[in-house]
DNA sequence: GGAGATGTTTCAAG
DNA sequence: GCTTGAAACATCTC
């Protein structure tokens, strides 16, 4: 489910639990959702410990704990945080992590276990203070994403955008509805595209974000029907702009849904 | 029963 | 060495 928006959506779900201290931890122990770490550390160095802050970055999470212990988490495709006001809750069939408070949980369930949760004490680890810079922040600029076209001139714009070493946050939906915008076939190759077109390409990825941060980040809402997002799944589904049928294809692994009366197709 | 799902990683081919 | 594409991961829903 989760990209940008989404993702910050989640986030907030436990900041009921700020300021107060974790009493224990229940972990499933499935060892794929704690890949490349030791889960056995989360309750030794969490019990105790005050939940401080949390953050995000694209499709990560960061939760900041007392004594310098950061734990991070990624949905991947189907995870979800959630938070019960509670006392006694028993984890259900997919919750991998579950901090207990003492009036309420804080849990994190995936029943497909694409997520991750990753966990390190003393200051904020690598594999946080490395992520590439944000979409809507001022590094991202038009020239990088020249120059990143360039590189990766052979491959069709939706892999690209795809890409969270330069699109942190971006996914499925989110490339199909900025290449929709821009009027940009997702085949396009990275190299075809002119000035005006990487312009075109660089202003709509940003919008996207700031206008999918504002619509869905509060409360998890669709966005409003003139987006592509609320026609691209249905069979039959019509062009909000073009009023024409969309269409819809594997590019770049992933289902891809466009407008041919907008984004016209690649000669050759 | 089969296909496909708003994701990432890994591996191999070009 | 770099870029690109496909498969693998595991479960649920339509």
């Amino acid at each position: 489910m989760p990209e940008l928006a989404e993702v910050e959506y989640f986030s907030h779900q436990w900041d009921s639990g700020l300021g107060k201290p974790i009493r224990s931890v229940f972990l499933r122990g499935e060892k794929r959702i704690f890949r490349g770490g030791d889960p056995r550390e989360i309750p030794i160095e969490l019990t105790g410990r005050k939940l401080i802050g949390s953050t995000t970055h694209g499709k990560q999470m960061m939760f900041r704990f007392g004594g310098g212990h950061h734990l991070g988490i990624h949905l991947g495709m189907t995870g979800a945080i959630r938070a019960f006001e509670t006392r006694t809750y028993d984890p259900a069939k997919h919750d991998h992590l579950v901090l207990y408070q003492a009036k309420r949980v804080l849990v994190f369930h995936d029943p497909r276990l694409f997520g991750r949760v990753r966990f390190s004490s003393g200051g904020p680890p690598n594999w946080w203070t490395d992520l590439p810079p944000e979409v809507l922040s001022a590094a991202f600029t038009q020239s990088a994403l020249t120059e990143y076209l360039a590189r990766h001139r052979g491959a069709p714009l939706k892999a690209l955008l795809l890409d969270q070493d330069r699109f942190p946050g971006v996914g499925n939906w989110m490339a199909d509805e900025i290449l929709w915008r821009a009027e940009l076939h997702p085949r396009r190759s990275g190299g075809s595209l002119n000035r005006e077109e990487s312009k075109r390409l660089w202003r709509e990825t940003r919008q996207v974000c700031r206008m999918a941060r504002k619509t869905i980040s509060p409360n998890l809402d669709d966005p409003p029907s003139s987006w592509l997002f609320q026609h691209r799944w249905k069979d039959g589904g019509v062009c909000p702009r073009t009023g024409t049928g969309l269409v819809r294809e594997t590019i770049g692994g992933r289902t891809t849904c466009w407008s041919p009366g907008r984004q016209p197709e690649p000669r050759g």
